[in-house]
DNA sequence: TGTACATCAGTGAACGCGCGTTCACTGATGTAC
DNA sequence: TGTACATCAGTGAACGCGCGTTCACTGATGTAC
């Protein structure tokens, strides 16, 4: 049943994606290396031809939701013709109920944060890439010198991720507290900026 | 062996202490009923004479480590003369390194949101409550109306929880990163404030 | 170009370990009389 | 107040399940000649 080079390595983009999907909307501690190659159509004994072990497919899942996430953020920020419509766009999106509701994984820096403090330093740097280049696609729209416009970065991410993680740490004991995270949260984001 | 019922309890009262430490550093699923028991200094199987579930321990946890912070937190931002002082000095503890790499467990609002995001019913309501009890103590130092007030409480919240968590998830990797974060959400939530 | 052999992505079963939970047992405390 | 019995917080071993990982095997692809 040996497969073409290409087919292989499609075999095991699929593999990744479906993990990235997965491990976000689920928790990594909660999905495990069966299930993930059972969504993506194959049995798990073969995983191990693609990976050296699991902490090496969530290292590849954590990069390739940010690589993702990051292509549309930047499309998102910058298309929009006034900068600050743009930006202002993008944190109503991320501060939705739908965004909080994800059933695509949704952002990964709101996903993996608590999973890369536990992990070890392969996973954190895939997680630390991807925030860095999340606070470069926002400082590049701030106000300020550069370095004032980096920590706004700083506080605007940390803001929206926090909202996030609340919101949804709540919602199924407090779904009215779970909204008003998220709408304070946008409202008072949007009046700092303004 | 039968103990006194005051001891018993007292026991019971060690083993959620022992938890919820145990818990805010390691996480609730890297902490075996085992380790708890065992860090409490008894074998595991009594277990079951006080909890029903390792999920009740958890839910007795989060409430007890929410109990203590929020009784920490009104006397420390109480105490103080100037209502701003006192809540910028909690803001400069709680956005430090030290509170980052706690070795007591820390704030369970930033230790928490994620194995309560992943939890159930009741977990999620002890997560809840706590959060709302520092709402309130956040929103009653707030400038602005009622409505204003809670608002800025939800923002600040969630701006120093994000810190945190960002701060603790990429810490390993990146330690330059992880100070930043830290100190870039003092600086832009202090100047926000002022 | 064709042939013989090595490679390797799959399959399906098994291993080993950790963990939540249960259970039989112990013996001091608590309680009914 | 004393006695007999029920209770119950411990102990230590075991159960059952899930999960990461390994392994023998298959058969089509890739490669050396």
């Amino acid at each position: 049943m040996r497969l073409t080079r290409e087919q292989a390595e499609q075999n095991r983009r699929l593999i990744v994606e479906t993990a990235s999907r997965m491990f976000r909307l689920q928790g990594v501690e909660n999905v495990a290396v069966a299930d993930v190659m059972k969504e993506a159509g194959f049995t798990h004994g073969g995983f191990y031809n693609h990976f050296k072990s699991k902490d090496e497919l969530v290292t590849e899942a954590v990069a390739s939701a940010f690589d993702s996430a990051a292509k549309n953020l930047s499309e998102d920020v910058a298309s929009g013709g006034a900068l600050q419509k743009a930006l202002n766009a993008f944190l109503a999106d991320y501060l939705s109920s739908a965004h909080r509701d994800t059933s695509t994984g949704g952002c990964p820096a709101s996903a993996f944060p608590v999973d890369a403090a536990r992990s070890g330093k392969d996973i954190q740097a895939a997680f630390a890439d991807g925030i860095e280049a999340y606070l470069e696609i926002f400082a590049g729209r701030m106000d300020g010198d550069k370095r004032e416009a980096r920590q706004r970065a700083v506080a605007l991410l940390s803001g929206i991720v926090g909202a996030v993680l609340l919101s949804r740490a709540v919602k199924k004991s407090q779904p009215k507290l779970s909204d008003e995270l998220l709408a304070s949260a946008r409202k008072q984001i949007c009046k700092q900026r303004s």
